[in-house]
DNA sequence: TTCACTGCAAATCATTTGCAAGGCC
DNA sequence: GGCCTTGCAAATGATTTGCAGTGAA
């Protein structure tokens, strides 16, 4: 996933895609590991020196508002950011912390049930345990 | 739910009934609306007027430990707890923040999918929108 | 020129830790 | 006595806020 890739993709949700932005969503784009505000401000930070971690904080707000990432709120310690909003679900390892896509091959329990009470927005299906590399 | 009830149910996991540990403990079994650790202390507090928001933060602790309450990490800003441990769902609704429990009739959707890569303990189905009070 | 964006510093807030006092076996 | 529990105060760490400087349309 390329620079102009990401910027192409900022502009379909109307957000403005200043260098900061691009960098951030590119990044999201190319790392599906679901990386925390802090992952992401280490990484961009030798190649953009002056960017703040108020600005990633920033740039991840707008991001949900517009739609373009979901927040996962699957790790209580960090907030987890997801750039893949298509179906599927994740696995949280209790002993390493990483968080893993994991397709769920029922497409059933990724339809929203009817109910008069709520409307439904969006959903999060999370798995806890340990991974194959910690249980070894 | 009685004090008695909630000493009981505590002996069950093998948890020293304290006055602070039953009283959360029946608190959470008698309030069903999965409530953050400050929402138990500000309850508490007028009948144990000794009690302490760290013996809060302790004893909740010490029920995940010991699996006798789940931590929902449906609201990224508290925790919030659950002590019953049966297969349901929950809303969390964005506007006014309240968690509801969620039967979901598809008894499929609970089951741990079977996936060699990982070892899974627990797993949590999570709605969010804005319930029927909000939309008015 | 205007207005949105950025980034530093400070503030906030939930949670954890250190530790001393109290209570139970 | 010894150990577990409690609770205060301080520390920690993620996130937000205030605000002034910068840059793009």
């Amino acid at each position: 996933m390329t620079y102009m890739q990401a910027h192409r993709y900022l502009m379909q949700f109307a957000i403005r895609p200043s260098v900061q932005r691009t960098a951030v969503m590119e990044y999201l784009m190319n790392h599906k590991t679901h990386p925390t505000v802090d992952e992401i401000y280490l990484a961009l930070s030798p190649g953009i020196p002056t960017l703040s971690k108020t600005t990633v904080y920033n740039t991840l707000n707008l991001f949900i508002e517009k739609g373009a990432v979901q927040m996962l709120t699957i790790d209580e310690k960090n907030a987890r950011y997801d750039a893949d909003t298509s179906k599927h679900a994740h696995f949280y390892c209790s002993s390493c912390g990483k968080v893993y896509d994991f397709m769920i091959s029922k497409p059933e329990v990724y339809e929203f049930p009817v109910n008069p009470q709520f409307n439904i927005h969006s959903m999060q299906l999370s798995y806890y345990g340990t991974c194959k590399n910690c249980n070894n």
